[in-house]
DNA sequence: TTTATAATTAGAATTATTCTAATTCTTACT
DNA sequence: AGTAAGAATTAGAATAATTCTAATTATAAA
């Protein structure tokens, strides 16, 4: 799987003004580590990967720099049934794939004219601002 | 929309010992209450409406009944980012929409096709026992 | 500079859910 | 029928993820 290209600190600024919210150092390595290794962490996980670079960071900070991610469009919240919920920066149009097996998440890409077909099925008058497809199931070892 | 079919209570044995779980007057009375109003309710709303036809039942019986529910394959449960888990008891292929304003969710019939031009999308080896679709937004007044 | 607002921090609180241990029901043998 | 074994139920305690609170620190604007 290709990388998500990592945005600048100056870019990330920006996206975060444009939602009325600030840059932060805390908010600039939470990004950074989501980019770095984008196997869908937890808060938590998040949180442990941080501290390496910053050791005093908070985990009440770790969940208020995610929400300013997602707020400002740069991350995607997961969830899969009642586990915690989970941190993805792929922007492009994509599903999830759940293993049952092992836990893990991988990223489906979906030709664009899927959602487009999925959102045809809506009512008129239903306006989705957000379509998620997540599978759940084995991936061959 | 039209309603679900509310299986028998005899179907509704078979289906549990299919699972090899037994029938109990709990687990009839969380199934019809799920049957009898089709709004994706949670299990605390379903103990609420239980208690009144049972008032000594409790809310872990709740819980139990609708993971043996959803075993025998009679309930699917439904999850919104955070929020708890719901319980819907319509079996057709279909997506959910839940309205940010109200909170309300909705079933969307998907014609049959769709979910297996979406389970292609899976690379080789990879094998989806579940296909979960979720809009979010706002529908028209 | 001062002032106002935003962000961070540590820890308490909340919420949905699961677990535990004791009791009650069923089922299936004898 | 009587009993043993295994399920299911119950009340309440425990857990886990997340949110809230209040105090402090940082930043930006006037």
């Amino acid at each position: 799987m290709e990388p998500t290209a990592q945005i600048s600190p100056a870019a990330l600024s920006q996206k975060l003004a444009d939602s009325g919210l600030r840059n932060t150092p805390q908010r600039e390595v939470v990004y950074s580590v989501l980019v770095g290794k984008r196997d869908h962490p937890t808060a938590d996980e998040v949180f442990a990967r941080v501290k390496a670079d910053m050791p005093t960071i908070s985990l009440a900070t770790v969940y208020n720099c995610l929400e300013a991610l997602v707020q400002c469009n740069l991350v995607r919240q997961v969830n899969f049934e009642r586990g915690p919920t989970r941190y993805c920066p792929n922007l492009h149009p994509h599903a999830h794939f759940h293993d049952e097996a092992t836990g893990s998440t991988y990223d489906i890409d979906l030709p664009p004219g899927l959602l487009e077909q999925l959102r045809n099925q809506l009512p008129s008058g239903y306006r989705a601002s957000d379509v998620e497809i997540t599978f759940r199931g084995r991936a061959a070892s």
